[in-house]
DNA sequence: ACAGCAATGAGAATGGTTGTCAAAACCAAT
DNA sequence: ATTGGTTTTGACAACCATTCTCATTGCTGT
């Protein structure tokens, strides 16, 4: 089997099967959140075969992998996007579901002094804007 | 604007009853975000009873009210922490829960920055600072 | 081809959260 | 106090996302 695949880590053990590189075109075929149901919907629709079960270790392992970036919803349910490997945060429209890639050097800086003066070590952040935008605003 | 009185906002139609005191008392008593099994457990452990159900029906209240923030473990389940009224973020020891309000004017001028260049209005955001916190670091 | 490990699928199990609904508590006004 | 109407509660069922189980299948290197 060719390993030309470039989203999965060429990590030993890790098999690059029909399963997974559906999941992962799913992925890059629609380019926002979406959730382990939603995403199985569709391979579904496209024929791919894919069980449940399937969708979730994959989404899991690229997750791992951090090939994927996972997006918590108000309700809990985790959606998962295929994303630049460079740190980043997310600019949300919470009605079209429209996401951007948005970069903070400032925001990094503030939680870099802010957790130092508390005596934070090892820090880690999660941060996303939600809002509507332009195309859902007019609309 | 910081009524340090733990009751609920005086609300039209929204009783102040003996559970929902119980449920406030327990926030309050735990300055850290628990989740509403633990706030269940801890009421039993104090012969409060009080309803699994009600406990989260009154977070919900709570939350909706402002008088708790939520914020999401990495398994989605959803925690409570009773919190003042303005708005900050977290700093969170992910090994002992420990929690310290901050807040940040740099971040939210970076956020309205971000999103108004991208054309996006009505925003709003979730940022969470996760480490090690001096004591957990020395023991 | 063979052995061994990785991966899959189907369904069951798990667990947090919400819904249902009858009973109880409560408030306001008689 | 007693009514009448509304709110709240509790026990349990229902829901749903996620994980687990395990027998079966597929892949890889020898």
């Amino acid at each position: 089997m060719t390993s030309t695949d470039p989203s999965l880590p060429p990590d030993a053990g890790v098999r690059p099967t029909r399963q997974r590189t559906a999941v992962i075109e799913a992925l890059v075929s629609v380019d926002d959140f979406r959730s382990a149901r939603e995403l199985h919907d569709l391979l579904e629709s496209r024929e791919a075969q894919v069980g449940l079960a399937t969708v979730y270790r994959t989404l899991q392992l690229l997750a791992d992998a951090g090939a994927v970036d996972v997006l918590r919803r108000e309700d809990g349910e985790a959606t998962y996007r295929r994303c630049s490997r460079h740190h980043h945060h997310h600019l949300v429209c919470r009605s079209c579901g429209a996401t951007v890639e948005v970069e903070g050097p400032a925001v990094e800086r503030w939680t870099e002094r802010v957790s130092s003066e508390h005596g934070f070590v090892d820090v880690s952040h999660t941060l996303e804007v939600f809002g509507t935008c332009a195309s859902c605003r007019s609309a």
